[in-house]
RNA sequence: GGCCCCGUAGCUCAGUGGAUAGAGCACCGGCCUUCUAAGCCGAUGGUCGCAGGUUCGAAUCCUGCCGGGGUCGCCA
């Protein structure tokens, strides 16, 4: 528990003295909240209790705060409850206090501001999910990461998670990346294949593909037909290409638990797309009907042929309007393969599903979300994150990539050239749903203005600490969970090393948060947020020596401060492992 | 035109009902040849797109408008 809820709790042991139980509505009650205030100088807990109670209650704010301040005070660990503005309780706590919690920080080790494993539920994540046509570009660089932070986020939770890719390899895209490699194969031969014709993948990518498809097949398929290579070259392909992807997100530091073949829907005798669609025909949620063409779209569309086509009723689940599952040529939609999927996730046990998507998906959301209600007859609910776009920059230039398909530049091609932790951090900074800005200059930089350098170097620094101690004091080599003594740690009182110790403090409460939200970039600002005030701290040894952690002649004080630097490193080590980030012992 | 996202300091952005709205960069002023390298400290800077509404209280929730982006059957 943090100590937010665990003063929630007084506050709301203090109403109950105060006024009887009965006369306050839960759900009113479930209002009050404590939180730490916007502004330091008014304290470390600030609650809206009496705000929230006084009309209800009829008393003035001011007056009910008075009374539940009384109650308050009483807490040896309350040093001073204010009462300010209209009626904010603001409470002062008791140095002895911040000396407990950092011990229990260094006992709790790196399991602090962790729920345990299997408190929460199951939840199935699923994202990147790129189609098997090509190498990951940058574009689905972010969604990896953020859909990775989000997974990490929600196992630091407690929740059972599941980290799911689906191969979308059942549409036409892989016949015309069957049909590109197979280009591919006749130029390995020494065939002069020209031009890529429009429509398939021109990408160099392929040249390798269609090299080893010669060598393992010699010139047996080129006086094939069509319809017999396909399969066989498709199936390569599509191994060839998911190689590849796994490769590129192993970079990353990105394993998925479960793949998941949309193909493999179909086979086995068995076709669960058109099971779906039987069961939704039996609970009369498909029907035969035509769509309205887009309204205000262009005038007069001339391309909209209207035609009957077999429709799912998204309408009477959220939806704007009633979506196809099948196309003209009688084959699925990608969306009716994908209900099957999802209700193939539901029946595996996953009630929750959160799906991580590009933008430009975004208009598929509530269709997806209108067919997980129908599916799970309401059990189930989906989730859909969406993550903006990332545009490319060196030097404050806009990077050009070039519109011809094949020449973007490729996740691989990001990772190489700034590293892992620069792109996790870099691609976390932002909220999911703003478009960010990345900067193949600034994310290298060694300096402040690096935010993935500055908070990797805090950490590096209180290993540094460490380092200094075995050095200059070799007597004191305990571990942290040793250096708890509440009794020594109390002797940190400069302003600076509290407002560590209360930042610390603080991290349970944004770990709840940033997972409650799905929302990991909080983690970054906090961070952020949290090496600056130890850098600020580190540099004001510098002109007041007696400030330093290491103090040759009086032990106990350096023990107590390298109580404090171990929680800080811990905490940032527990903070860039959700992000995915390395925290280093030095920087090179 | 429908739907989704965004609009906060000169720039890039935090802030999912609380108090005097924050940070980084840029700009301006001062300090620093190091004891703990990859600098430090401070100042300036805001009609929170606009207009209503809900509320004791709104950048935050609701409605309408303005501006930017995405998307709109038979692609995935």
């Amino acid at each position: 528990m943090n100590l937010f809820d665990d003063f929630a709790e007084r506050v709301r042991a203090a109403i109950a003295r105060v006024v009887t139980e009965s006369e306050i509505a839960p759900e009113l009650l479930a209002r009050v909240v404590v939180e730490p205030p916007r502004d330091a100088a008014h304290g470390d807990l600030a609650t809206n209790a009496a705000l929230v109670l006084s009309k209800p209650l009829a008393m003035k704010p001011r007056d009910l705060a008075t009374r539940l301040g009384a109650e308050l005070s009483q807490h040896d660990d309350v040093d001073a409850v204010e009462i300010a503005g209209p009626g904010f309780l603001n409470l002062r706590l008791a140095q002895s206090f911040w000396a407990r919690e950092l011990a229990a920080i260094l006992k709790a080790g790196d399991r602090y501001g962790y729920v345990q494993a299997g408190q929460g539920a199951a939840v199935n994540i699923e994202y990147v999910s790129a189609n098997p046509t090509g190498p990951l570009h940058v574009g689905h660089c972010r969604g990896a990461v953020v859909g990775d932070a989000i997974a990490n986020l929600l196992a630091a939770s407690g929740q059972a998670v599941t980290r799911e890719y689906y191969i979308n390899d059942a549409g036409s895209q892989v016949d015309q990346l069957a049909r590109s490699v197979h280009l591919r194969y006749r130029e390995a031969l020494g065939e002069t294949i020209g031009e890529i014709p429009k429509g398939l993948y021109p990408g160099d990518y392929l040249v390798p593909v269609g090299k080893a498809l010669a060598e393992k097949y010699g010139e047996a398929l080129k006086h094939l037909d069509e319809a017999d290579w396909l399969p066989l070259v498709r199936d390569f392909a599509i191994a060839a290409m998911m190689e590849n992807v796994r490769d590129d997100l192993a970079s990353l530091n990105i394993r998925h638990d479960v793949f998941f073949s949309e193909r493999s829907l179909i086979g086995n005798g068995r076709d669960r797309v058109a099971e779906l669609i039987a069961w939704l025909e039996e609970r009369d949620l498909v029907y035969w009907g035509t769509l309205p063409p887009p309204k205000g779209q262009e005038n007069e569309d001339e391309d909209w042929d209207e035609r009957e086509q077999l429709l799912f009723r998204a309408t009477s689940f959220g939806d704007d309007v009633d979506r196809p599952l099948k196309k003209a040529d009688g084959s699925y939609t990608y969306f009716a393969s994908d209900i099957a999927y999802h209700f193939d996730k539901f029946e595996r046990g996953f009630a929750h599903m959160i799906d991580v998507w590009g933008a430009d998906h975004g208009g598929y959301v509530k269709r997806m979300t209108a067919a997980v209600k129908a599916i799970s007859e309401g059990e189930g609910e989906l989730e859909v994150q969406l993550s903006q776009l990332v545009r490319l920059f060196r030097a404050g230039e806009p990077v050009r990539m070039s519109k011809r398909a094949g020449d973007l530049v490729t996740l691989a091609d990001v990772v190489d050239e700034v590293g892992r932790d620069a792109v996790r951090f870099m691609m976390l900074t932002r909220k999911a749903d703003a478009p960010l800005d990345f900067d193949f200059q600034t994310v290298t930089e060694q300096s402040k203005d690096n935010p993935v350098f500055y908070v990797q170097y805090a950490h590096a620094r209180t290993a540094s600490v460490r380092r200094q101690f075995a050095q200059e004091m070799p007597e004191i080599d305990e571990t942290p969970a040793e250096l708890a003594s509440a009794e020594r740690l109390i002797r940190l009182e400069d302003p600076g090393e509290l407002q560590l110790i209360k930042q610390l403090c603080d991290w349970p409460r944004i770990v709840q948060l940033a997972a409650q939200s799905r929302e990991p970039h909080r983690i970054a600002y906090y961070l952020y947020d949290l090496a600056n005030s130890f850098h600020v701290h580190w540099n004001r040894g510098k002109e007041s020596p007696q400030l330093r952690f290491i103090k040759p002649d009086d032990i106990e004080i350096s023990k107590a401060r390298l109580g404090l630097v171990d929680a800080v490193g811990m905490v940032i080590r527990a903070g860039l492992s959700v992000l995915g980030v390395e925290a280093p012992k030095e920087m090179r």
